[in-house]
DNA sequence: AAGCAAAGCAACCGCAGTAGA
DNA sequence: TTCTACTGCGGTTGCTTTGCT
């Protein structure tokens, strides 16, 4: 007769994580990998919802993930992304490893909606305002929101990807702005064909980043961690508990010489 | 230094699809 | 087959930080 609710509710935690619950949760999942996340904060020892684990997890707590702000490369990906994915964050997100729904979707609303919306470009359909009013005079029929314009949006197809040749107006760099460094970047791209296969083909991330959780009793050494770059951040959040607290013995001097290193190099 | 507003971001909410009982 | 929990996703909220007056 179905199952038990993913959590009573009643005394269940919300709001900000503290240091000590991420210690947990992260003690955790490396020690028992991702089960089922109901089971989570009963066998962690939080007061929390499953479902609150898992988004901290995925959303910040994961050690593949990076952090900080968006490179200008990845900007310019996501606005092509989104030009021909639409609000499909996690689709954008599978192809910018290290990066989150959540990120991504912040970075847009507050970054590049702006930075679109100075360049006279309409972030929901990737048009040119002045190309857009010129089109309402002509057709009544573009007379709404765009935010409700789902039709002008290119529809993708049943793997979310837009025909290439239907793609030209709405991705291609507007002419108003084609002079931007930003935009040659992004027509180097679009005209990269390997590079675009890799892109579109399907669920395939520009970088394999599917991150291999390891299985009880497996450690982090030996499954293929992304690049110490990219994942550093992560260590350093961890070092505001101080590493070992997790239990994680299993980084090598060199990983965490360089965790070292990227430390002092933080010191400001 | 204090107050206010804007920006940034983490976390929550609710819905939809899927899978298990 | 139906019901319900689980999971993932996108939208939204609200707290914190930053910048300005």
């Amino acid at each position: 007769m179905g199952r038990q609710p993913c959590c009573d509710k009643l005394g269940v935690k919300k709001g900000p994580w503290t240091a000590e619950e991420d210690k947990k949760l992260i003690n955790f999942i490396l020690t028992n990998g991702q089960c089922c996340w109901r089971a989570v904060p009963k066998l962690a020892g939080l007061r929390r919802c499953g479902k609150s684990c898992r988004l901290r997890w995925t959303n910040y707590l994961r050690p593949d993930l990076k952090r900080g702000l968006l490179t200008e490369s990845e900007e310019q990906l996501v606005i092509d992304l989104h030009a021909r994915l639409g609000n499909r964050w996690s689709k954008i997100a599978a192809r910018l490893p290290g990066r989150t729904d959540n990120e991504i979707k912040n970075h847009w609303n507050t970054h590049i909606k702006k930075k679109l919306l100075k360049m006279g470009i309409d972030p929901v359909t990737h048009e040119p305002f002045h190309k857009q009013a010129a089109a309402k005079e002509t057709s009544p029929r573009a007379d709404h929101f765009p935010e409700n314009d789902t039709h002008n949006l290119q529809l993708p197809d049943s793997d979310g990807i837009i025909n290439s040749d239907q793609d030209n107006s709405s991705s291609s760099p507007p002419e108003n702005s084609s002079s931007t460094d930003e935009s040659r970047l992004l027509d180097s791209v679009c005209n990269d064909d390997s590079l675009m296969n890799c892109l579109w083909g399907d669920e395939m991330p520009l970088v394999d980043a599917s991150w291999k959780f390891p299985s009880a009793g497996e450690n982090f050494s030996n499954m293929g961690l992304p690049s110490w770059d990219d994942s550093c951040a992560w260590l350093l959040d961890c070092q505001d508990f101080g590493i070992h607290d997790f239990g994680i013995d299993c980084f090598n001097d060199i990983e965490v010489n360089s965790l070292n290193t990227l430390e002092m190099g933080d010191k400001h």
